[in-house]
DNA sequence: TATTAAATGCAACTAAGTTGCGTAAAATAT
DNA sequence: ATATTTTACGCAACTTAGTTGCATTTAATA
């Protein structure tokens, strides 16, 4: 399973044309294999010890890959950054659900962002991010 | 002008029930004299030295006051906390504006979140935060 | 005016993310 | 296959935003 991640995960890289690295693969491929969206710390743990990455190291290659639209970043309101890939989703416009108990973030990914009206003169929309806030199946 | 806001910012207060503070009447004041959602540090540089409060309780005066319902924290991806009242807003349910440049949120009041299709089995829905990230009038 | 419960201030702390710089390792050229 | 050259990595030290515990002050009340 996480072989074939591992592989889809090379793939995905190479396709951006900068290096493929032991990081960016172990870290793509957590992505691949995740449902929702996962933090920096939730990710440290799935690596593990024996093929840990540095700290730092960790949050360059998210930001990396989300710079490549491999990945995007999940704002929500602790102050963590949640990162998901992009594979199943159309690139932007889409939603997040973010359990008020358990704080875990999920990608909606049949809902559309919406809004009704028009932006204020002037204004420039460029992505939309739509968080709805509740109870997951699990909490309620 | 901010007399007015002050007594305003009183009336809100004793409303709650809750004690009537320095503290809480100057920050709400200032809130409502403020167009967008600010930070807890532009709301220390409004308040000035004369007037200041300390870092700590800043933080509990608006944790307060959204709990009061009287202000709501407005998310963005820069892990800091915006706010801004609820006065004019109906309560939940609206959108926000993120410039990708000046990294000022505003509300977008006339934008209503909506969400195309319905969460998962067994997801309740209690709020839905809308950002619209993009360029703002000026940085455009 | 005294009492008391709640809010404030201080100091120390935590958690998340950042910066600079020397070292290691991909990719490319030889 | 090996040397060269980028580019990424690892480490240490730092910053920023927010938190906790506890002693002190202050708004409400009796």
């Amino acid at each position: 399973m996480l072989t074939n991640f591992y592989e889809q995960a090379e793939e995905m890289i190479r396709h951006t044309g900068d290096r493929i690295t032991r990081g960016r693969v172990l870290v793509l491929s957590i992505l691949l294999a995740e449902k929702k969206a996962i933090s920096h710390h939730e990710i440290e743990e799935k690596l593990g010890d024996d093929s840990a990455i540095n700290r730092v190291t960790l949050y360059r290659i998210l930001e990396w890959l989300n710079k490549k639209d491999l990945a995007h970043k999940v704002i929500s309101g602790d102050r963590k950054w949640r990162f998901r890939t992009n594979i199943y989703t159309g690139l932007h416009q889409h939603a997040h659900f973010k359990c008020s108990i358990c704080a875990a973030v999920t990608c909606l990914s049949d809902v559309k962002a919406k809004y009704s009206s028009p932006l204020p003169p002037g204004y420039q929309s460029h992505e939309v991010e739509l968080t709805v806030k509740g109870l997951c199946a699990e909490c309620a």
